[in-house]
DNA sequence: TGACAGACCATAATATCCCATGTAAACCCA
DNA sequence: TGGGTTTACATGGGATATTATGGTCTGTCA
């Protein structure tokens, strides 16, 4: 299981180009596809991203399921909105030979990002963000559970 | 698994063709026909699209299914009215030497295609848009998938 | 013979590759 | 343990390859 962790801060140079932490790259170095796939984030000011390996795990299961109910009228009309939205606005970014990928505008943009982005693990995912939005994220997060383990007690 | 993603504003020259994204063309190089399948959606003013290797996986699991049920009549009467109706608009339409296709009349003119057009990644298949169409129909998309994530409390 | 579709060629803009360099962390050995 | 050395990583810039796009030519079919 690929998982990311902790935060990097790096630089945006002018061609638009990151470099993805190594620790990142690692993460992913068992992929068939060297580099990453991403999608503006609905909930936050970010950008999502994982390996492809989850995507096409992903496509196949819906197909799968929807070839299976025999529902052939839906696999040519589509009709899952989610997915269909964020395949849309998603891209596959593949590294370069130093392990880098280029953000494209229309997802730097929206999330605020210009010469200094922050990558942070999520887990399973991770995301990308405008350094000052996500320290602000960051913190109020941080603020809201301590308010909230401190008054309710404790909650796992 | 062939996948499609991010969408992509290509210009229609005065023949009718476009250049199909290379990132498409990638994703269709290990099929045998060079080319793409493509009819009318019928739930948008759009154009679906898919590999041909796609359709005939489909055309053959429908059949199995039709089969396996004993339905041994609707395999040769056919009677499935919204996949008959599909197959006879579909268009095969070969790649030139360059990546492009040539879209039909009958096709760009009920999307509202004329000098550009979009092509959307839908995962499993495509869709070739007007491109302001597709803005407002991906806006509004957009929009309400914020709007149910926010409401429901689902976060990512 | 004339319209038309397809093959072929040209080119500008852009993205990708490749090498160089600074820097900071890891390592090693006395 | 501390100083020096080496390695890995992030970053920058120039060269090169792709891609999108437009035009021209040619064969074909009416």
């Amino acid at each position: 299981m690929t998982s990311f962790l902790s935060t990097f801060v790096n630089k945006v140079d002018r061609k638009g180009r990151v470099s993805v932490p190594a620790q990142f790259r690692t993460a992913l170095s068992n992929e068939t596809f060297q580099g990453v796939i991403v999608y503006p984030s609905l909930s936050e000011t970010a950008i999502d991203g994982f390996g492809r390996s989850a995507l096409e795990d992903l496509n196949r299961r819906r197909m799968d399921k929807t070839l299976e109910d025999g529902d052939f009228e839906r696999a040519l009309l589509g009709g899952d909105m989610v997915i269909d939205t964020i395949m849309a606005m998603a891209h596959e970014l593949p590294f370069d030979g130093e392990g880098r990928i280029v953000l494209p505008a229309t997802l730097a943009e929206p999330a605020g990002i210009t010469d200094r982005t922050t990558f942070v693990g999520r887990g399973t995912r991770f995301q990308i963000w405008a350094p000052d939005a996500f320290e602000q994220h960051q913190q109020a997060a941080v603020t809201a559970l301590r308010q909230r383990l401190s008054t309710q007690g404790n909650n796992s």
